[in-house]
DNA sequence: TAAAAATGAGTTGTATACATCTCATAGGGA
DNA sequence: TCCCTATGAGATGTATACAACTCATTTTTA
């Protein structure tokens, strides 16, 4: 399956499985895949700083990697450029968007106030294949003290992912989406070494949380227990980007 | 009107109209205006449903009436499809989406909710221009009984724009944005021929009660009052719609 | 010498031919 | 007559050559 899209030696890490047979009846085709595949992957790069801000990106470089031409990856550059990933200006080239401190607040509040929207309009009853999932997950986040980056990236992903499958709107899911990896972004940024284990333990909390209440179905909670996490969130970021500004 | 776009040596009759001179530096190039007039005339065209939803679009004339290449409209029909107003699909066609209950409905409520947040976050002040804008339309409104549609949208279309430039955070005023179009569209929908002297009144009363929050500086009592005027459409169209299904 | 103009490399935007896909329709076989 | 297959039109996706644009460097000129 991977590949077809020609990124052998790295695809296996980015996890074959998830959603898109989710797909309800809306365009399967082969094409959709391979863009799906390069914009994540695209996005994956950015938001854990393999691209850095303000850097440029080598399109050129790009195309040859994924063996497609400079066409689709424009395509999925334009959407990147709509998501405030990267900006694109004729003649100069694409680069990655900086880190601007009162955009990214801007952001993370929007993200807040999307999630205390998580349990309202009839959510989605959780599944049980899931609920497994965030126990692995509980029990993973647990035992490893001291995570990687790209160990965080996954577990914040798969946490994510598990809160947005009870989300019944595909707008407000869509939507808050984006958002999380704006922000996600963002903290990357700013904790890139100094606190990685803050960000650890936030995740942890958070996890345990939404575990305990799904056990009990209380959707609504997580909702909250999301906007509290970015909240804190938002607070400690605030204290360093004031340090900064 | 579109022959100004007809790609030679004529850029310097484009623009001298609108908000664009707002831009903070950010690609101010030909190009971009050309962009973004062939979508916002799209995407007029598929609001006031000259476009019909589940009718297909005929790319190749679209390219021929802007008098270009199949290229740049397809970067605005991906836009258009990522904002939920197209479906492209390979070898079949281009076609404007079909209105859904159930994905109208979210979309409503999401607007509802980020309308209440219009106020919040420093709003920018009200500049002497707007509000002279705002009183001219409410005069427009008032003295203009039974306005025709197209009339109707471009009243909407101000109090909107109105609306937006009092959200500071770009985010929202974006996602709001577009949450407007989606709405709009489906109002327009329903309402056809029906209703409109219903949506007239609704839009005067949502004009002078702006105007008044406006001239007290009162910037989150407009959030309340569209929130308001939101959910009073959102329950009529529930009526219609309960009707249909 | 310094400032202004020209040249060139490098990048994005556009046009266009071609590949791929879907669906409808016509034709042949049972 | 009916069903299956194949073929074709017509649409979108892709590759690629070219146009337009920006910026740095070089050349020219005062």
């Amino acid at each position: 399956m991977q590949e077809k899209y020609h990124l052998s030696n790295k695809v296996d890490t980015i996890n074959a499985d998830d959603e898109i047979s989710e797909s309800f009846l809306i365009d399967t085709s082969p094409w959709r895949s391979r863009f799906d595949f390069v914009y994540r992957e695209i996005r994956r790069r950015i938001v854990l700083l393999d691209y850095l801000p303000e850097s440029k990106l080598d399109i050129k470089n790009i195309s040859k990697e994924f063996k497609i031409s400079r066409t689709p990856i424009r395509s999925v550059m334009q959407r990147l450029e709509r998501e405030g990933l990267v900006m694109t200006k004729h003649g100069v080239g694409t680069i990655v968007t900086g880190i601007i401190p009162s955009q990214s607040r801007d952001a993370i509040q929007l993200r807040l106030h999307l999630a205390t929207l998580i349990g309202e309009a009839d959510p989605k009853p959780i599944d049980s294949i899931s609920l497994e999932g965030l126990e692995l997950l509980n029990k993973r986040t647990l035992n490893n003290n001291n995570m990687s980056q790209s160990e965080l990236y996954k577990c914040y992903e798969q946490l994510h992912e598990f809160k947005c499958k009870l989300i019944s709107s595909d707008l407000l899911r869509e939507t808050y989406d984006q958002m999380y990896y704006r922000t996600v972004r963002v903290w990357f940024f700013y904790m890139k070494q100094l606190t990685l284990a803050e960000l650890s333990e936030s995740i942890k909390t958070d996890v345990s949380q939404t575990l305990n209440a799904a056990k009990r179905d209380d959707i609504r909670a997580i909702g909250f227990i999301t906007r509290n996490a970015i909240s804190a969130m938002l607070h400690r970021l605030n204290l360093l980007m004031m340090a900064e500004e």
